[in-house]
DNA sequence: ATGGGTGCAAACCATTTGCATAGGA
DNA sequence: TCCTATGCAAATGGTTTGCACCCAT
């Protein structure tokens, strides 16, 4: 994933506020501190990583404040809830098509695109299985700093 | 994931007999019943699924049992801990190639190969990335049950 | 003003760990 | 016999919940 820069920030910012009221939810300082640091993060960062985040900017914030709101961005479809192997749950704003690439050292998680896989067509055996809304790709190995660094 | 039948899971267990020698691990009563019921599952339980299937044959095993076993059978590679979205952890012990498609309502996860998708190139942009070992697709939705159900 | 959102603290749930015993090699 | 694996119980760590107050609408 980019960084978005400050521009794009704003715009995502405006979108998101949009969103909330779309969906009435209240434009909180608290939810849009949480939806702009998420926005900038590149490591699909865990609540409490969040929350050491934003607690600097913000001093009063709570943990469970940053827990129930993910959750309810979540069910709102505004972030993403990321699958790992480990017990903490990890989020993403991105929202855009994209593939993850998991470091099983140090569990970096890298976001990737891959049109190739984005076209294949999904095999007839699943052509009874549901309602597919979304497909992904994992790739898991060793990313370049472990290799080197170990 | 298709059901071992009556003899393939004697060759599973066997090969696992010996896997686990090879490791140093003893071959205790837990640790086949574990294996035996992972292997035979078709809905990748989580450590408390197994621990009640086992009780019932095992009345004295431990539910801390079953995850120290799990966590050991996986560091040696003999069976696999799924990604999920859930915070419980839930294993299989099938080992060939396959995905998984994923139902956001009931959370049941399916097996299914998808050549097509095993053969595509991994993109140029992770070239740099790392040693990749794996390679898996994730397909999420609303299963069968789940559309007609509600 | 009103109802949803937040902070605090306590509760919860899945998982891990320390320790003494038991059982496989 | 020796040491790993197990069972028990207590501890952990991440996450959720009840409640009273606060604030966006």
């Amino acid at each position: 994933m980019k960084h978005p820069n400050k521009h794009d920030l704003l715009v995502l910012l405006t979108e998101f506020e949009n969103a909330c009221r779309k969906a009435d939810l209240k434009v909180t300082h608290q939810r849009l501190e949480i939806f702009r640091e998420l926005a900038q993060a590149h490591d699909h960062p865990s609540a409490e990583m969040l929350y050491n985040r934003i607690i600097k900017r913000l001093p009063t914030i709570s943990l469970d404040t940053v827990y129930r709101t993910l959750a309810t961005l979540e069910k709102h479809g505004l972030i993403t809830r990321v699958q790992t192997l480990e017990s903490q749950a990890r989020f993403e704003a991105e929202m855009i098509r994209h593939h993850h690439a998991v470091c099983r050292k140090c569990g970096a998680i890298t976001d990737f695109s891959w049109n190739t896989f984005d076209e294949v067509q999904v095999p007839a055996e699943l052509s009874g299985w549901g309602r597919i809304t979304k497909r992904n790709a994992i790739l898991e190995g060793i990313c370049n700093d472990c290799v080197k660094g170990n």
